[in-house]
DNA sequence: CTTGCTATTGACCGGACGGTCCAGTATACC
DNA sequence: GGTATACTGGACCGTCCGGTCAATAGCAAG
């Protein structure tokens, strides 16, 4: 029991490591199999097909991605606006350590795999929908509460939620592009001037 | 002859249109030759592999692209932040149109390539950091020429016309996630938001 | 009419793919 | 101990993959 829930979580990670280096089409079942040391009948005990293990993947890395990110950059203690300035900090340098792993800026995980399978598989790109939002509710509550204290004029936050949030993920697919994540160091902090004023949504 | 170069086109064509509705791994050489109603054979009589076929989509609409682009948006007899509007405004009909055709947000063929294939084949993303960086000298020199008769503060137009461009990429990809083409419309104009103050590049 | 080149056809290849099956093993509860 | 259940091992399936090949057709030049 114990060990098989450890066979499970060494399929996810291995999943999750691989597609990320490479993309969901690339690796097949049998490598990520062969990654987590576990038999291609354990696979298919644990997940019903390749699609409910992306499903999976999905769900398990999403909750570790929101609590590093709750943790490591959008911390209470921090004034509103500098929890937003650490924020793009924070995704630097994820991929600048990223790319000194791998030796390829992979930008951002959930993004790359919209782009891949959103057209492909509506109920992947319904869960990328789905930590998109709750992203985005994060941030609208910081700048609302940069609001509150006056740091910024009114402005509608969800949609400058939103526009902060394409800004990083297009940043994220630049510096893949470019595999340079020097890149995000620089244009990151820009990010602060995506305000929407409110009105015409 | 006339035909054989028209064969090769077709093969683009189809090519073009599969990869873009759905992702390069999921549309096979088989596939694309169905569409293009010619025989396997024939595909590699003129494309040594799929991968030199990517490449030569590539080439090919990256081409129409920037015409269409400056032909439609980065017109010169409009003022320069008017051109940038009319991208946004541009980016946002496109994609509402394909989303009309397709029943589903496509979002930019160069950065759902590039999410997919960056890591995996170092041709493919040099050819489309490429067409980014001919996108971002556009911007620039638009930029410059919006400094020039003061429409806006002096900047850094190189970084600006880069953020702007991973702007539009992070939109695209969050409508193409979302479904949702309408959110171009809202966040495009905001573009025009991230000019990069000169100095600490 | 022949030569030579380009374009086309479609059968064919080995291998990898996602997925199935089931016998065997470990574990937990009675 | 017995028995149900969760898990593992690994052979196996049909299908599709990217890619090859030899034969052929079309055509222009001599």
């Amino acid at each position: 029991m114990s060990n098989s829930i450890d066979t499970r979580q060494r399929i996810l990670v291995s999943a999750w490591e691989l597609i990320y280096a490479r993309s969901f089409s690339d690796v097949g079942v049998q490598a990520i199999c062969h990654h987590a040391d576990v038999n291609k009948g354990s696979f298919y005990h644990f997940f019903r097909s390749k699609q409910e293990l992306v499903l999976a993947v999905l769900d398990e890395f999403a909750l570790d991605f929101e609590q590093d990110l709750i943790g490591q950059a959008l911390r209470p203690e921090l004034a509103p606006l500098a929890r937003l300035e650490q924020l793009s900090e924070l995704v630097y340098r994820f991929q600048q350590a990223v790319a000194e792993v791998h030796g390829q800026v992979l930008g951002c995980m959930f993004g790359n795999l919209s782009a891949e399978l959103s057209s492909l598989d509506p109920e992947v790109r319904r869960r990328i929908e789905g930590i998109f939002d709750r992203l985005r509710e994060r941030l609208a509550e910081t700048l609302e509460q940069a609001q509150a204290d006056a740091s910024i004029p009114p402005i509608d936050s969800r949609a400058s939620a939103d526009a902060m949030l394409a800004y990083l993920q297009g940043l994220q697919l630049l510096a893949r592009t470019r595999n340079d994540p020097e890149l995000i160091r620089r244009l990151g902090p820009a990010m602060l001037q995506l305000l929407i004023a409110p009105g015409d949504g």
